[in-house]
DNA sequence: GAACATACGGAGCACTGCTCCGCTTGTCAA
DNA sequence: TTGACAAGCGGAGCAGTGCTCCGTATGTTC
């Protein structure tokens, strides 16, 4: 039996009432609020999506992979202002919702995460970003694509919570607050 | 009438009960379980701190003043490394309790927190540390105390969330990730 | 030892995430 | 068209949360 019509539909509009609310109050929206602006009983809302991880990861999946995209837009600019223009779509991409930094960095850690695959392809993508510059001697040698991205996370976060533009916050990281003595 | 010894008596125990459970579960643990924990009822809990935030504030302020005699005692080292060590202090120490962190970021921006006023004193301590080095040139001039401190606050969040290594998180954006053109 | 302000404890309210299951409803074969 | 039935729906219900309120107990003072 093929999937049913109003199963589909209901999928849908959960998403999308959810990408609002999330957007508007952080992932930590009440899960029966949505049920309730979706029009639907909670029942439904956690049929098409056992946990909260699961309604995030269908939002993010695609984040990461246009993420993904991006990197490899970028890969024939010049390699440090690709790194830099990547990183920062990275860290102000975080702050749509309060609480995404978080998503980014558990989905990297937890290989059994359903978003794990998408976000494994991304990094990969941001690594090659980051090996271009390294071979420049633009970047430290022992610097990990992890790093980067826990950096970038971070800075995402910490713009959410003190005012200040990710994208200053950002810059001062990668600039180095103590430029090099010479 | 003096204050009543009884009192006295569960207010101490409750913070040292708290300190406990929040370095154990982060700051978010059940407050219900705390002061079950310390044998009182919710009641006196709520008694004594009206909100999670006066609670966290009570064991807040005491670091803040830590962290300020720290900077004090930094004065009379080398302005770049001075800067370096209490950045670290500053982070690492972030990370005692999960979600510490953010109390830090708030405390700063909301004025009528109690425990604004010392953490005040503390930002004006880091900033004595970040003059110096900014006044010998080793730290680029435009760099606000508020942004020295949203970004160790924000690579202490980011080291506990994905395991790197808060020390190394802080090297790459002292440092900076892309070494300057010369 | 009496009087009384002070502090205590927990029942109770409105909320949360999440489960479970009786009742609909969409779908497809007859 | 109609019947059968899997698939999907909705919400009552459970255990937990933060927080309030108030009758009861207790430390303190005279």
């Amino acid at each position: 039996m093929a999937e049913r019509a109003d199963a589909r539909r209901n999928h849908d509009l959960i998403v999308s009432v959810a990408a609002e609310a999330f957007a508007e109050h952080g992932v930590d929206t009440s899960l029966r609020d949505i049920a309730r602006r979706a029009g639907v009983g909670i029942g439904t809302l956690y049929r098409h999506f056992p946990t909260r991880e699961a309604l995030v990861e269908a939002l993010l999946r695609q984040r990461f992979d246009r993420l993904r995209a991006r990197a490899e837009e970028l890969a024939d600019q010049p390699p440090a202002e690709a790194l830099a223009r990547w990183l920062t779509d990275v860290a102000t991409g975080s702050a749509t919702y309060r609480g995404l930094p978080e998503s980014v960095l558990a989905a990297l850690r937890d290989e059994t995460s359903e978003l794990h695959g998408s976000c494994v392809a991304m990094r990969a993508a941001g690594a090659e970003l980051l090996a271009r510059a390294q071979e420049e001697g633009l970047v430290a040698a022992g610097v990990t694509p992890e790093e980067v991205l826990a950096l970038a996370a971070g800075l995402a976060w910490a713009g959410d919570r003190s005012g200040i533009a990710v994208e200053r916050l950002l810059a001062l990281a990668l600039d180095g607050l103590t430029p090099r003595r010479r």
